[in-house]
DNA sequence: AAAACGTGGGA
DNA sequence: TTCCCAAGTTT
């Protein structure tokens, strides 16, 4: 483990300016980077919240758009804000910002805080956004340690202990904290992260055109690649669920899931997750009594949809139910709504409903790219 | 403190 | 196919 004063502070320095002029010749152009105010930059961080560039692009320019301030998104239904994220992942983040945006308008006057401190008091605001927000929304000296910059420290350290563990968590943090003292430090921050995600890469970095080369003793090492060390991941447990489309005067069922846990908020079709081994329409039945009071009559089997989620594989089995006996009572099911199916394509909804809905052909307005994935997806479908 | 929490791209 | 991982936060 290498100690700080190890490193002089004339290194420190001399990495520190390399760093800072690199990124004025090569930094990408991206949206964020167009505008100083601090609430662009919050939504934009939190989008970028384990989330790619590219990805991102386009639902900032959406959101921003939609929601210019943060009293609009203050103002705004939660419905919306979910529907501006969908597809986006990690929903919580959207119903964050929401609250959030109403913290910020009712006990700071519709201003960001400006401190460290301050900001790590409002939802979905840790340890990295709020050092990225006080750093280049308002010039803070404030560190902040993200994926890259814990693989672009460890390799200029040399550092081969797992990156994981606290210790080793909060030395990278005091690095990041020393410096960044200086000039610039929005940009600074911003330039060790852009070195990270487009020349110190996982894999294949390019160290011939490395502005800090010299001074890296992972390089020096000889396997730069190999930094960082972190434990294996476990692959994701398969689980089975079953969804289906009850139809009544022309209209569909969509249920929405509560708040808090995987995909929620988000709407969907009625359904669950099977236990092992369970029968699958039988499953369907008892998820349907379970959830909502209902009693199905003939099920109709339209196919299954695979999605992958993080730590879950899901296997959706797909049916059409052709009546129902009951009344609808609700159970751990924030809302329900009988929809068209154009109407209910519009709901904000996860991966999984998206994929339901396409084998069921009840998608609208599709676009040719997703409309080529629906049919590859279809030709899992039962039905010819 | 480990696990949950989405999605898509690349090797 | 499978795995990694990408500007993390919450519980």
């Amino acid at each position: 483990m290498p100690s700080l004063s190890e490193i002089s502070d004339a290194r420190v320095s001399t990495v520190r300016r390399r760093l800072l002029s690199w990124y004025d010749e090569y930094r990408r152009d991206l949206p964020w980077r167009k505008t100083k105010d601090p609430f662009a930059i919050w939504i934009s961080e939190s989008m970028l919240q384990q989330t790619r560039v590219d990805t991102v692009i386009p639902y900032y320019e959406r959101f921003l758009d939609r929601f210019p301030t943060v009293d609009q998104l203050a103002d705004a239904e939660l419905e919306d804000v979910y529907g501006l994220w969908t597809g986006l992942g990690y929903y919580s983040r959207a119903r964050n910002l929401h609250s959030a945006a109403q913290t910020i308008v009712n006990e700071h006057a519709g201003q960001l805080p400006n401190t460290v401190k301050d900001l790590r008091k409002l939802k979905g605001i840790g340890p990295y956004t709020a050092g990225a927000v006080a750093s280049i929304a308002f010039n803070k000296e404030e560190p902040l340690v993200d994926g890259n910059v814990i693989r672009v420290l460890t390799r200029w350290l040399d550092w081969r202990e797992d990156v994981s563990t606290k210790p080793v968590l909060d030395t990278l943090w005091k690095w990041a904290g020393r410096l960044v003292k200086g000039e610039r430090p929005g940009d600074f921050n911003q330039a060790l992260m852009e070195l990270g995600a487009t020349v110190c890469t996982p894999r294949a970095p390019r160290c011939l055109i490395c502005p800090i080369q010299r001074s890296c003793l992972g390089r020096q090492a000889g396997d730069p690649e190999s930094i960082p060390f972190k434990p294996k991941k476990k692959r994701a447990q398969s689980v089975q669920g079953v969804a289906v489309w009850i139809e009544r005067k022309g209209k569909g069922l969509a249920v929405r899931r509560p708040e808090g846990g995987l995909l929620g908020g988000m709407w969907e079709l009625p359904g669950g997750t099977l236990e092992t081994n369970e029968n699958i329409e039988a499953g369907l039945r008892r998820c349907l009594h379970e959830s909502l009071s209902l009693k199905l009559g003939h099920l109709k089997a339209m196919g299954q949809i695979e999605h992958l989620f993080s730590h879950r594989r899901l296997k959706l089995h797909i049916f059409q139910a052709h009546a129902f006996e009951g009344r609808i009572r609700r159970h751990e099911i924030a809302e329900h709504r009988w929809l068209s199916p154009e109407r209910m394509a519009e709901l904000p909804q996860g991966g999984p409903t998206r994929k339901a809905l396409a084998l069921l052909g009840k998608t609208s307005h599709e676009s040719p790219r997703s409309r080529l994935k629906s049919e590859r997806q279809n030709q899992k479908s039962l039905e010819p």
